[in-house]
DNA sequence: CGACGTGTTGAAGGAGCTCAATCTAAGTGG
DNA sequence: CCACTTAGATTGAGCTCCTTCAACACGTCG
């Protein structure tokens, strides 16, 4: 490990690592990247919808959603994003942000010049192999977020998004799956699964009535992953945590 | 244009000049690409969930989608793919299909070595950032779709799918927006909006009766097209049409 | 202390679902 | 050319999951 844990650009060599193998070379040339970094207050947007942003963003700590409005004025919370996630990778290609990022909790995040990304990518094959990786893991997750909204029914889809969240914080060894903090409240928990708060908190309560979590404000104790799972309909393929670009066959 | 449209890649050339410009060499590396190209009949998948593909595919001709079937025997389609997308990039690199992708009518496809593909993205960039672009803007349709089932009502959500399956069949100089054929039966209508295919036809008729479509059979005539983008909260920023990579400023 | 954001609960209503019947058009085989 | 089949579209009736609206509880913070 060469990568300084202290460094904001660590949590970025980490999880690139993870999808492509880097050598200590690429790992330097990340950690080499410029950047700004900003610290922002909860509910600060990041980007906003129609903006031509100059820069990508890498979150470095606290959680961020992206988001869109529609024309009823619903909201549809879209993905979740924690440390380490590049929360705008599109940036560096396309032109117009098409939806907003919004922070969570309160965040630090660093702003990397697009033609910087652009360079380094295509400079150095692995890491930009590993970042093109990143963008269709999004991808992947974007799908089955449709079909979570699409076809399954509230308990299923709270289930599966406790599930999902705790499979992410301990694989980008933040937390616990079983034991961890959902920084989110309901009202966002809804637009998340295209519900209502209301209905989230009787979904949620019903959940905890049969004993399969256990929460308290905003900790979620999950009582008993497996049956969160089954209910969930999840299973973490589509997170793509296992086959990186370079696994065995 | 060096491309002979009478190539199986010609349309991918098309699309991914659209992207970036492509200088006569890249054009002609595209070209150069290995691949079989196989007819398939409407139904057949074209790629499985769990599948470890070693190919990427193209669309040469025909119409399919990508669909993922959920725990309750609920199917979501997830994305329309007409001729020139790439309805696999990701096969290039992510090692497990996490979705399924099926003809919807019988289509041509051209399956393209996925060590081919990454060896021509990372060797001519031009044509790297024209194929990491496409797989943003798939991105960018699939938090559409998300936001489309998560936060829309029936009406709404049917108006949309028709107006961006108009622009985008439009726009691959397939067919007028105001006059084409949707080459799908209401029952998948109903996986693509998360509806059912009772009243996917109930929304379809009231949009006959509102004077905005004249449907027959299959064929969409849009009487009005600004009503029917109104009705369907329609825009079509997220295809991302205009700014390609080197838009001017 | 009062105000505000969030969570919790109840009651009533509705958008969309389920089930099931009927209709239509396009085969298909004799 | 016609009887038969079949996939898909259309319609009706009843039901349910989730929404809406509204009230209340609770903790935090100025």
């Amino acid at each position: 490990m060469s990568s300084n844990s202290q460094d904001p650009l660590a949590p970025l060599v980490r999880k690139l690592g993870l999808w492509s193998p880097l050598d200590s070379q690429d790992e330097e040339a990340v950690l080499a990247l410029p950047y700004t970094l900003r610290t922002l207050t909860a509910h600060s947007y990041i980007v906003r919808e129609g903006d031509n942003p100059e820069s990508s963003c890498l979150l470095v700590s606290g959680f961020a959603y992206r988001q869109k409005v529609v024309g009823n004025g619903g909201r549809q919370i879209l993905a979740l994003h924690m440390k380490g996630d590049i929360v705008d990778l599109q940036n560096s290609l396309l032109r117009t942000a098409d939806h907003n990022v919004q922070a969570l909790t309160k965040v630090e995040v660093a702003f990397i010049p697009r033609e910087a990304v652009k360079k380094l990518a295509f400079g150095r094959p692995s890491v930009g192999m590993a970042m093109w990786y990143d963008t269709l893991v999004d991808g992947s997750v974007q799908r089955e977020w449709t079909a979570n909204v699409g076809r399954r029914d509230a308990t299923t889809r709270m289930a599966h998004l406790l599930c999902e969240f705790g499979i992410r914080l301990e694989d980008a060894g933040l937390g616990d799956r079983c034991d961890y903090e959902l920084p989110m409240t309901q009202e966002q928990l809804a637009d998340a699964t295209g519900l209502t708060s209301v209905h989230v908190n009787r979904t949620l309560m019903a959940l905890d009535r049969d004993k399969i979590t256990d929460r308290n404000k905003r900790a979620v104790r999950v009582v008993d992953w497996n049956r969160l799972a089954e209910v969930g309909d999840f299973s973490s393929e589509y997170l793509h945590l296992q086959d990186e670009v370079a696994a065995p066959r």
